[in-house]
DNA sequence: TCTGGGGTCCTAGGACCC
DNA sequence: TCTGGGGTCCTAGGACCC
């Protein structure tokens, strides 16, 4: 059984417990230059505040209403969270921590899971004064519908989601786009296949949902169905990659501004790189014009990518390739409102490709070719075939006899090699 | 006037090698 | 000279998460 602990309006909670003075008031966080509002306390999301929305449309309900504002402190809402999460740790021979204020646990063998849940949410109340809401259930997916329904519906913030009548109850109330891995352009897609309704999606045959929404949504749709997909990654890893980028309070031209803001957050990222023993063999550079103003014309996104001679984290190495970089997509015609980089490691490639000569239009041969694909990933889950297709008549004729064998014996031959 | 920062994984195509 | 089979590596973009 996984549970899934959730801290209520993490942010705005954490403010609260350093500022008892406004327990009683709306409380919202706002990002970077307080561009916009990033956690809403509940008094707060009752006035119609939205998530993401820029603060300056608000303006005039947090001045009516004596909305509380905040400027993130994320040293604050770290040290928090590292406390809830040894917490939540003590409770669970396994735990996943997934986010700044969640983490999957696994509750599998407890005689009563719901009182355990209770136990460790008034624990962590008590200790560190985060409320947190607990879902429980049988994949991770389903956590996470739990956790919803307890966070929204059940006054104990607990909420086990076992009975497959119940799964199937709630789901056809929950429309898609609650659904976690479905965001707005899965959203607008499954709405015009009529798809409106999590259970709706669960009845769509695994090859539609693969062909639709790739192998991700695939395991997501199954794990609505009970069946596990996911595992609990329990071992820290390192990041794959580190980004460090800003807006700017105010927009830039020249281009020493902007080579003094890629310095800075260059030198961030290789102390970031050496904080988690890494080195960076690629970084990437980019720098963007404001999108949300149309008066410019050439709405620009520069971006470039080189890779290290040699990996490195030392700062100022990064710092003159960022430079470096920087000159080749730099534009003295714009106005730039946001710069960044992106440090990566060398990530093998888990790729296999088979080529074959195919046609098209034999349905039945295609078959057979996404059949042998989906037995690859379902054993590897990661790796990647590919159907090189060449619709050039002739050559298909010519090799049609030879065709059905080969693929299977490189396939069979393929899952040898590699098992 | 004012719109965040930091990540992951998958898909698809192309260049090139022997 | 052309075709085939078996590969590697890279780039760009799209989708999602908190």
């Amino acid at each position: 059984m996984i549970a899934l602990a959730d801290c209520n309006n993490f942010y705005a909670s954490c403010e609260r417990v350093f500022n008892p003075m406004v327990r009683s008031k709306p409380v919202v966080v706002l990002s970077n230059n307080d561009g916009c509002v990033i956690a809403r306390s509940n008094e707060a999301k009752a006035l119609g505040i939205q998530m993401g929305a820029p603060a300056f449309k608000h303006r005039h309900i947090f001045e009516k209403h004596g909305v509380e504002i905040f400027s993130t402190n994320f040293a604050l809402y770290g040290d928090f969270s590292s406390r809830v999460m040894s917490i939540l740790a003590e409770s669970a021979p396994q735990i996943e921590i997934y986010s700044i204020d969640e983490a999957f646990m696994d509750y599998s063998g407890l005689p009563d899971p719901v009182e355990h849940a209770q136990n460790v949410r008034c624990r962590v109340k008590q200790w560190t004064g985060i409320p947190v809401s607990i879902g429980l259930a049988e994949t991770k997916t389903l956590a996470k519908v739990a956790n919803r329904i307890a966070k929204k519906e059940i006054e104990s913030n607990i909420f086990h989601l076992y009975c497959p009548y119940d799964i199937k109850d709630y789901l056809k109330k929950l429309p898609v786009s609650k659904l976690w891995g479905v965001g707005r352009h899965y959203t607008r897609k499954l709405e015009l296949y009529g798809i409106r309704t999590a259970h709706e999606l669960t009845q769509r045959s695994d090859s539609w949902i693969q062909k639709h929404m790739s192998v991700v949504g695939l395991k997501m749709v199954k794990e609505l169905r009970g069946v596990p997909c996911f595992d609990l990654e329990t071992i820290w890893q390192r990041k794959q990659s580190i980004c460090t980028s800003r807006t700017f309070g105010e927009e830039v031209q020249h281009f020493s501004q902007l080579a003094q803001a890629l310095s800075t957050y260059a030198a961030m990222c290789g102390t970031k790189l050496r904080k988690q023993g890494s080195c960076a063999g690629i970084i990437t550079i980019f720098i963007l014009t404001n999108p949300f103003k149309h008066q410019y014309r050439n709405n620009y996104k520069g971006i470039r990518t080189i890779r290290l001679i040699t990996p490195t984290n030392d700062s100022l190495e990064i710092v003159s390739a960022s430079i470096a970089a920087l000159r080749s997509i730099y534009r003295s015609d714009c106005i730039y409102k946001k710069a960044g980089i992106i440090a990566s490691e060398i990530v093998p490639q888990s790729q296999v490709q088979l080529s074959f000569i195919d046609d098209i239009r034999d349905i039945k041969k295609r078959q057979h070719l996404m059949q042998a694909e989906e037995a690859v990933n379902d054993r590897y889950g990661k790796m990647k075939v590919r159907f090189a297709v060449n619709g050039y008549e002739r050559k298909w004729q010519l090799k049609q006899e030879r065709l059905s064998s080969c693929y299977t014996t490189q396939m069979s031959e393929l899952l040898r090699v590699r098992a």
